[in-house]
RNA sequence: GAGAUUGUAGCUCAGUUGGUUAGAGCGCCAGAUUGUGGUUCUGGAGGUCGCGGGUUCGAGACCCGUCUUUCUCCCCA
């Protein structure tokens, strides 16, 4: 017999962290519905072959893999123990853990597609399992909320999602926030303007750094690259970009040149004038042309949301793609959409101390329970105090009072019934509050009165 | 995947250059109080020192491996 243990990168939830997560799921889920979004939930397994190679070759490798059931080895032959690891796993695997939710419902879509109506709007709020190293904000298995729409190239759907983001954030507390948006196409003309066309991957993983170990560094990181002097001083603009939320006109001056970027450009200004006209005051949104994010499939626009000041990834990201039921077979549907954290948003909304309070409360009143006659009277006024409304229980065992009392005051139990031999016998039972200790008598229908104000 | 770091009671942590029976606070249980919680007092239970090996007369401490925690890189929610 060892202790028993929880797998690494994984947690329990205790009722305290459930009544927290509870909150930021039902915020989460009553705004997705608000803008008409239908719900879907997918299995947490799924074929490999739906799953691989659509993370790149890191998320490959960062897919959980179940082990095939029965006899995995029996088919192997001594040849295949010598392949390397890779090839082995296919050969003993063929089913994985999701790894975030657009895939799968790209794969709903794909096999639905018949009977869904388009656009079609679906949300979900679902775990996901990614086999990396834990640490602050990361996790192995974490629920992710995403809302996206498919069936439609309408920048509204990129507009709504900025609205979106601000109603759950405010909602949950969080004011403090950046949205930071940029466009695939405003990438990709910054590789053609420098003259590195198609070189924007690299060009991306180096600028995505800049606020993180600066413009020096940056610079030295894309020489070491294969860029030349030649192109990064033809992106010399780019780092005077960072003083406006929305630099537009700056960026048709820079990138004149690529018909690409323009239109990246002009889809990014058409989104913010949605949100003007969406009549949102305080927009937290920020144009950042150093955002990358996964370019294996964003084609439009992109999406973060990184809390100011507090240490953590971002909470929020999401984007346009345009082909991705492509690899399922049909080509041409076009995406949108965004996924929250709703564990990162968790230590965000512990950190800065954001909970509503009280809401630990789960039972209104507890009957007490002195011995069986008691207890057996008491089912009816238990009855009827559920049946008011109120989230009521009796103490289980006819035990000394003081521990049934510590029982409720444990639990924040704000009221207390006590029901023996002399309220029996009136049928005035007594009441005691638990806050202030102050007790009286009364009808069950003065008392529930009391406990429902 | 690479590098660092952590692990002693339910929780937070002490534990000296390796030395007898591993401690504290809080919590928990019981009683003081057989119909009254939070305060107080008294008593009690609870540890294969993460796990496995090694060095030593002797290991919680030193060495190796492994798991785990936290952090950086990478990537991401």
């Amino acid at each position: 017999m060892s202790k028993p243990s929880l797998a690494r990168g994984t947690r329990d939830f205790g009722p305290d962290q459930m009544v927290k997560r509870t909150f930021i799921f039902d915020t989460i889920r009553r705004t997705f519905q608000r803008y008409g979004f239908q719900p879907l939930e997918t299995p947490a397994i799924e074929n490999l072959s739906v799953l691989m190679g659509k993370y790149g070759d890191e998320g490959d490798q960062l897919l959980f893999k179940i082990l095939n059931s029965g006899n995995y080895n029996e088919k192997l032959t001594g040849q295949d123990w010598q392949l390397d690891p890779k090839q082995l796993t296919t050969k003993i695997s063929e089913k994985g853990l999701r790894y975030d939710l657009t895939v799968p419902f790209a794969r709903y879509v794909v096999m639905n597609r018949g009977t869904l109506t388009m656009p079609f709007k679906r949300y979900q709020l679902q775990p996901v399992w990614r086999a990396d190293r834990p640490q602050k904000g990361r996790y192995r298995e974490f629920y992710q909320c995403d809302a996206d729409v498919v069936g439609t190239d309408s920048l509204l759907c990129e507009a709504e999602i900025v609205m979106m983001l601000h109603t759950i954030l405010h909602e949950l507390g969080i004011t403090d926030f950046t949205i930071k948006i940029n466009n695939r196409k405003i990438l990709t003309g910054i590789a053609e303007a420098i003259g590195a066309a198609g070189q924007e991957g690299p060009l991306c993983v180096a600028v995505d750094k800049l606020d993180k170990i600066g413009k020096d560094k940056v610079l030295a990181e894309l020489h070491e690259r294969g860029f030349s002097e030649e192109n990064t001083f033809s992106l010399e603009p780019m780092f005077d970009l960072a003083s406006e939320a929305a630099p537009f006109a700056q960026l048709r001056e820079w990138l004149a040149g690529s018909e690409t970027a323009l239109k990246g450009i002009d889809e990014l200004e058409q989104v913010w004038r949605m949100v003007e006209g969406f009549g949102l005051q305080n927009a937290r949104t920020q144009l950042d042309v150093t955002l990358a994010r996964g370019l294996s499939y964003y084609t439009g626009a992109i999406f973060e949301v990184k809390v100011n000041n507090v240490q953590i990834g971002s909470i929020s990201g999401g984007g346009r793609y345009d082909n991705l039921t492509g690899t399922f077979g049909v080509p041409g549907l076009s995406g949108v959409g965004i996924s929250l954290g709703v564990d990162r948003i968790y230590d965000v909304m512990e950190e800065l101390d954001l909970f509503p309070k009280d809401q630990t409360i789960t039972t209104r009143v507890m009957l007490t329970n002195f011995d069986a006659q008691a207890a057996n009277y008491g089912l009816g006024v238990l009855y009827r105090l559920r049946q008011a409304g109120l989230n009521a229980e009796m103490y289980p065992d006819s035990v000394k009072l003081k521990k049934q009392l510590d029982y409720a005051d444990r639990k924040q139990i704000p009221f207390v019934i006590l029901i023996g031999s002399e309220e029996m016998a009136s049928g005035r039972l007594t009441l005691k509050n638990m806050r202030t200790g102050e007790q009286q008598t009364g009808t069950l229908e003065e008392l529930t009165a009391i406990i429902q104000a």
